[in-house]
DNA sequence: CTTCCTTGTGAATCATCATTCACTCATTTC
DNA sequence: GAAATGAGTGAATGATGATTCACAAGGAAG
C-alpha cells in the first residue's frame, strides 16, 4: 500500500478548492462574469492554469458552484429574515428587503450570479438561483395569498417579476448608484422594498408601516 | 467620369443591406443574440461573409442597428398608445401594457434585444434601448406623481424597476409560456400590468380598472 | 532512500468566431 | 468593346480563451 491520502493532504486539497473558488467569486465580484477567465483564477489562486482542472472538470463546473454558493448563502439570508418576522406579509417584505439589501451591498456580484451577459452552459446554472430565488418569493406570496392578505394574483408571474424589479431597479446598468453612500443605499432599499410589495397588491399606507419595521433591523448584512 | 452608381445600383445596394439586417433579426429572434453570427447571417441573406463587411463595418455595428430598428419600432407604438390614452394615469397604462403586449407577441426577439446574455460591445448597445424604455416610463410617470395621481416616488429607480419587472415576469426564463395560446397571453400581459400599476402606487382597484380599459384596445400588435 | 502514486505545471493544442484581403465578377462610361 | 471602378467572394488570418498532456515535484509507505 505505497500511497493514501493522509488527513493533512486532504486538507490541504480542501483548502485549494476553496481558494479557487474563492478567487473566481472575487474576479466576478469585481469584473462581472467576463472576468472569470481560468488563466486569472488560477493566477490569483497562486497556481497554474491547469491546477484548475484537478479540482473542476470544466470551468463550467466552477462557475456552476460559485454560483450555487453565493446562492445558497443568500437563500439562507433570505429565509432567516422571513422566518423571523411576526406574520406571512411581514415576512414576504423581509424576504424582500433583505434580498435587496444584501444585493446592493455586492452589486457587482449579485449581478454577475444573477443576470449578466454570459454564455449559455453557466447561464442554464444560474437559471437554478433565480429559479430557487422565484421559489422562495413565490411560497410567501401564495401563503399571503391565502390568508387574503394579498389581492388574488398568479404568483408564477408575480414572483419572477418581482425578482425582476429588484434586479432592474437595484442593480442593473440603469440603477442609479450609491458607492459608500449608506444613506442613499438605505433608501433604495426601501424604496425597491415599498415597491415590490405595493406590486404585490399591498397598499401604499400598509407598505410604508411594513418597510419601516422591517428594513432596518435586516440591515445586517 | 467612367463609373458612377446607378440609381439601380443604389436600391440593390439599399436592399441587401436590408437583407441582412432582417436575416439578422430573423437569427436573434429564433436563436437569440448568440445565433448572430456573421457567418450564418450572410448564408441566410444568402451572399458570402465577407459581404457583410461591404454594409456593416463590424458586427458589433450590425447589431447596434438591428437592436435600434427594433427600439425604434417598439418605442413608438409605446408612445402612439400612451399619447392617445385620455390621462395621464391611463397613458401609463397604455405604455405599459403596449410595451407589454409586443413583448409577449415577439418573446425570443424582445428578451435579445433588452436583456439577453452577450458580450461587452452589444450589451452597451442594448443599454441605449433600456435607457429610452425606462426613460419613456420614467417621464410618464414624473407626469403622473406631479400631478398627484401617483405616491411620491423617485422614478429613477422605479421606472427601471418596471422594465424589470415586465421582462421577467413575462418573458424571462423563468416566465410560463403561452405559445399560441391567445388568451392565456392577453390574462399574463393583463397581469403584468395590473402588478405595475401597483408597484407605482395604483390601488389595486383602480389598476384593475385602468388595465380593462386599455389593455384589449392596444391589443394590436 | 527507494518506489509509487498524486498533485502541480504551463506551454501547446483546439475551438470558435470575427475580420481581412487578394482575387474574380458586374456595372458604368465612353 | 475596353477601361475603370465598385461589389462580391471565401479561404486564410487573428484573437481569445478553454482545455489537454507530457513531464516535474512532492508526499506516503515500506
Amino acid at each position: 500500500m505505497p500511497y493514501r491520502r493522509t488527513d493533512n493532504v486532504v486538507r490541504r486539497l480542501a483548502e485549494r478548492e476553496k481558494t479557487i473558488l474563492d478567487a473566481a467569486t472575487e474576479m466576478a465580484a469585481e469584473g462581472g462574469m467576463g472576468a472569470v477567465q481560468i488563466a486569472d483564477v488560477a493566477k490569483r489562486a497562486g497556481i497554474a492554469a491547469g491546477t484548475v482542472y484537478r479540482y473542476f472538470p470544466s470551468k463550467t463546473d466552477l462557475v456552476a458552484e460559485l454560483v450555487a454558493a453565493v446562492a445558497g448563502r443568500e437563500l439562507d439570508a433570505m429565509k432567516a429574515s422571513a422566518d423571523a418576522a411576526p406574520g406571512p406579509l411581514s415576512a414576504l417584505a423581509a424576504c424582500i428587503a433583505t434580498f435587496a439589501a444584501r444585493a446592493l451591498h455586492a452589486r457587482r456580484l449579485a449581478w454577475a450570479v444573477i443576470a449578466e451577459p454570459v454564455d449559455a452552459d453557466v447561464d442554464a446554472m444560474r437559471l437554478d438561483y433565480r429559479q430557487s430565488l422565484a421559489a422562495e418569493f413565490e411560497s410567501r406570496i401564495r401563503a399571503a395569498v391565502e390568508r387574503k392578505l394579498l389581492p388574488e394574483q398568479d404568483a408564477r408571474v408575480a414572483a419572477p417579476a418581482i425578482v425582476g424589479a429588484l434586479m432592474e431597479g437595484l442593480l442593473g446598468p440603469l440603477a442609479p448608484s450609491h458607492d459608500g453612500d449608506a444613506a442613499g443605499s438605505r433608501e433604495a432599499v426601501q424604496g425597491a422594498t415599498l415597491l415590490a410589495l405595493r406590486a404585490l397588491g399591498v397598499g401604499d399606507a400598509r407598505a410604508r408601516g411594513l418597510v419601516m419595521q422591517c428594513v432596518l433591523p435586516s440591515n445586517t448584512i
